[in-house]
DNA sequence: AGCTATTTATAAAA
DNA sequence: TTTTTATAAATAGCT
């Protein structure tokens, strides 16, 4: 069916079979839609190049989804038994997880605890002893942040307070001594003597040693 | 491709279609199967005859269920049924309740709880509190049960030794009647008299009232 | 189901 | 890839 008559075993050069692929492939489609229309037939057809691209045909009055369930029924080839089977597997395993899970918890709850045996007892017991220590280190250290917290806080707000103290008793010392200067000017006012200036002293104590 | 050209529409005539119907059917097939030697493809035909009769191909290397999980990789769309569906959302579910189940758990054994709040130490504080209340009120009440059981053994082997106490007595004044009546027999006998029978007295003192 | 004239598909080349 | 073209292959109509 061409220049040269082919062996129908695999084409060594790569390019060679990508084309022939190519060719073949519509090809094959072409002959699906034909025998679809020509005799009232229903086609799937999937094909994988080695490349793994993929193209497909389905019948226009039909789906790929509808076609495989008409197989099932045919074939009688349960296709997704395996798949139903795993899948149900899987479920059954977590299920039983879940269920001891929730055993577990109940009885760490104080949950349905009467039926268990002493020994039993003993090791949720421990369990819980074990689980609160660490909840309650947990909970101590948090605590002990806070405290840190509060005392720093508490430590910062004396500091401020005698800073603000300090303020205080300067602006009321610089306040006399505005008074005082204020009494001598008008006494050397009235004896025509020149005022002499006076200077703001620094006010703020020098606290850094707290800080 | 015959002695005469075709229209591509539906052969009208039912024994001219079936007839059609087959030998293009082998065609396709045949194609289907060069394709898969010469291109180092993967093939799958399903076809179904207007009857309803039904004829594959798959290519050898493969199978139709692992040509449609390859299907379903690259085009994303679902062939599986609803069913398949619902497991799948099922072990979904499951699982995410797993998941929140396993975290509660190490929660309450005092593990991953770095990274939890002041608010959720408490509650699960609370939680532990309650299930140590629980396990140990279990326990206490195990406790109470074998004490019991302990006073009653202890009873009993009072009761018992007493019984004892008593056999013992009672052998002894029975040894002691036996040696008289010996004595007796020896002197009877220097007398020529008949010895008289003794019988063993009831030993069981009457406990019944203890129990 | 075979046969065969004719159409169709396609291998090789471009 | 697509087109060209010589040739192989498929098949429509007939038996």
């Amino acid at each position: 069916m061409g220049r040269g008559k082919i062996e129908i075993k695999r084409i060594e050069n790569s390019s060679n079979r990508q084309v022939t692929y190519s060719k073949r492939r519509n090809g094959i489609i072409k002959k699906a839609k034909e025998i679809t229309v020509l005799c009232d037939a229903q086609v799937s057809l999937v094909i994988f190049a080695s490349s793994g691209k993929m193209h497909e045909y389905c019948s226009p009055s039909t789906s790929l989804v509808e076609l495989l369930d008409k197989y099932h029924k045919q074939s009688g080839k349960r296709l997704w038994d395996a798949k139903h089977e795993n899948l149900s597997n899987e479920i059954d395993r977590v299920k039983k997880e879940n269920d001891s899970m929730q055993i577990e918890l109940s009885h760490l709850k104080g949950k349905d605890i009467t039926s268990l045996h002493h020994k039993e007892l003993m090791a949720i017991e421990e369990a819980l002893e074990t689980g609160l220590t660490g909840v309650r280190n947990k909970q101590m250290e948090y605590h002990r942040m806070m405290e840190k917290n509060g005392k720093m806080l508490e430590d910062e707000t004396k500091r401020l307070s005698f800073i603000l103290q300090q303020q205080e008793l300067a602006l009321e010392e610089n306040a006399r001594d505005m008074e005082n200067a204020y009494h001598q000017q008008r006494a050397r006012e009235y004896n025509s003597q020149m005022p002499f200036a006076f200077r703001v002293q620094p006010i703020q104590p020098n606290l850094q040693e707290r800080i």
